[in-house]
DNA sequence: CTGAAAGCGCTTACAG
DNA sequence: CTGAAAGCGCTTACAG
């Protein structure tokens, strides 16, 4: 392991100053053609690495994104990441990553961590805890500090920032609608994910068609540690259950397992829909019909909103900024029918 | 958006010079108890927030590590990058993480942006490609560049760095002798992750396994982009097949999804073990036998070996480093017996 | 106990 | 076309 080489170190070496070697290396025109190209090749002898701490200090950017998000074993956030990563890198964007484990502690402390300048900007998905207390101060630090933030799927609209989220009500709704049209009579509504924004708007989507039925809404809360047969099992029975509408792909999974382990049979007994599109469902027996959250395309999104938001705050001076609203992205849903449930029935168009 | 709060700034509304300040955020016993509280108030007061650039280029460290994975998708990836983020965030370091999609281009390119100093140490785990073509100066550089780097899972023994592995070897020839003692006779090894280091080693195991039964080997390498069902279920036919070693999750996954579609039972008909604990395993009807890979342990121990690597560095002098020698952590596995197997016959144990 | 100065490794107006 | 100087925001020997 040699010494690091600096540009001080290339300047000595070449009996030049160090600016002149930065300009050749940044292909400046006020440098000869010739000093240029000989300074670049000497710095690739060399292995001259520019040290990115010390441009960062002098530029006052990063190009690093600082990513937080509540849990990454569910394929929704897998996949995220994934689409965040990719435009990220593409952008020639690095990305810092902290998973908040549903806790309002650990984001915050995250977000505390962002605010001495190694990120440019921050994506977010809000931990259950910060949804559900609705505490929100911590957020309002780093908007205050003027770092740009961009929340998906998780969002609130109690900031003011960006962000990118699908129309969870609507697809909900039109899931219920469907498993209704297909024939069933008792659907109810099953999450582990409660008090989520998500959640929260996949019930009220759920709860609408059952009101457009004049049906009974019955929404299903387990908690990840409780048993789910114990808890899922006496309903089934009770309500004559014939549909369930899952708010994530694991409570899906888990019904249908349970449900087949008791005897019924899927989709002819119960039709299971589940939110996510991971590989989970794509290939569980029977395959899970599912609403395609598009997660990776919600992290490319978030990417390429918050790198807009970069640039204009670039642009303009920082007084004007508070006249850039905040833009936010719904993202266009669709149900994916697999095995899960009866083939779909066309909706009745009597009326156009 | 106010102005960014800096030391100077403090220094000048203190009237104090920015040494002095600097010392007492600091807590410097130079500095008297009071002026030092006072400080601390003010810049408390003034959400005062060191910048990390400056603090990284003056100590010449980031508290930062960057990771390096093939893939997120996959269940071991996934929980991997949870073990190596959580010890990390514990031990108050940052990770940076970036995806080769199995290129070993894109791989060296995020090697060399690595370089650059924004990261303390690296975390890796060989693309697919790098393994195949056993084209290694992209990490060689790193080595030379004095960069601590830890391999975990898809390794290489040759580079000169730590590691940290399962004995794949080992657990893919119990699992095969499992498979026979459990009576299987017609044991196939299925992989889509052909080439790597980790799919080496259990095609060894398997081999050794075969040879002790005076069993003919029989290895099934299947694309991703390949039909499962063409490649697999002649070979199911015509080698009369009962047990399957798979060696990752969603071959294991797949196959099981494509035998029991054709009418195999599983186990009855044929038994399969996978590697990967994922939940998408765990969660099959039938519930997945599997290798416990300690996919998060992994993570774990990468984070851990790594910054007792940079520690050691920064005890010793540069010199003394060739005399650290590399470690090479090899972690007990385990299998997990679920549905997809018959109940585990013991050894025979005549010889004790 | 406090402060002036140098330096981490860069970039960039400004002089010559 | 080249270089000296200032500065990004910190820390830390060294003086006083």
């Amino acid at each position: 392991m040699e010494q690091k080489v600096t540009l001080k170190k290339l300047a000595g070496l070449l009996n030049l100053s160090v600016s002149t070697v930065s300009k050749s290396l940044n292909d400046s025109p006020e440098i000869s053609a010739q000093t240029r190209s000989r300074v670049k090749q000497f710095a690739i002898l060399n292995n001259y690495v520019p040290n990115g701490m010390a441009q960062s200090l002098k530029a006052n950017k990063t190009k690093t994104i600082g990513v937080i998000i509540p849990n990454i074993l569910p394929s929704f956030f897998t996949k995220a990441l994934y689409g965040i990563e990719s435009t990220a890198a593409k952008a020639g964007y690095k990305i810092i990553i902290c998973i908040s484990n549903e806790s309002t502690r650990k984001e915050a402390e995250s977000l505390r961590t962002f605010l001495n300048g190694r990120v440019d900007g921050i994506i977010l998905s809000l931990a259950k805890e910060t949804q559900q207390t609705q505490q929100l101060e911590h957020l309002n630090r780093i908007i205050d500090y003027g770092i740009p933030l961009v929340l998906f799927d998780r969002i609130t609209h109690k900031i003011s920032c960006d962000s990118i989220s699908i129309d969870d009500k609507k697809i909900a709704e039109k899931a219920t609608d469907e498993m209704h049209r297909s024939g069933c009579r008792n659907i109810i509504y099953l999450s582990t994910i409660f008090d989520t924004s998500v959640d929260l708007q996949r019930q009220n989507g759920y709860a609408l068609s059952r009101a457009k039925c004049r049906a009974q809404p019955y929404v299903l809360h387990i908690n990840e540690n409780e048993a789910f047969e114990e808890k899922l099992l006496p309903v089934l029975a009770e309500k004559s259950v014939d549909g369930i509408l899952a708010a994530d792909e694991l409570s899906a999974i888990l019904s249908m397992r349970t449900a087949i382990k008791k005897g019924y049979k899927i989709p002819e007994d119960i039709s299971v829909i589940g939110f996510t599109n991971g590989f989970m469902g794509e290939h569980f027996l029977p395959s899970l019909s599912t609403v395609n959250q598009h997660a990776e395309e919600q992290g490319k999104m978030a990417v390429e909103t918050l790198i807009t938001r970069l640039q204009k705050d670039q642009d303009s001076p920082t007084a004007l900024e508070e006249y850039l609203e905040p833009v936010h992205h719904v993202l266009e849903t669709v149900i994916i029918h697999r095995e899960s449930t009866h083939p779909p029935v066309p909706k009745f168009s009597g009326k156009v």
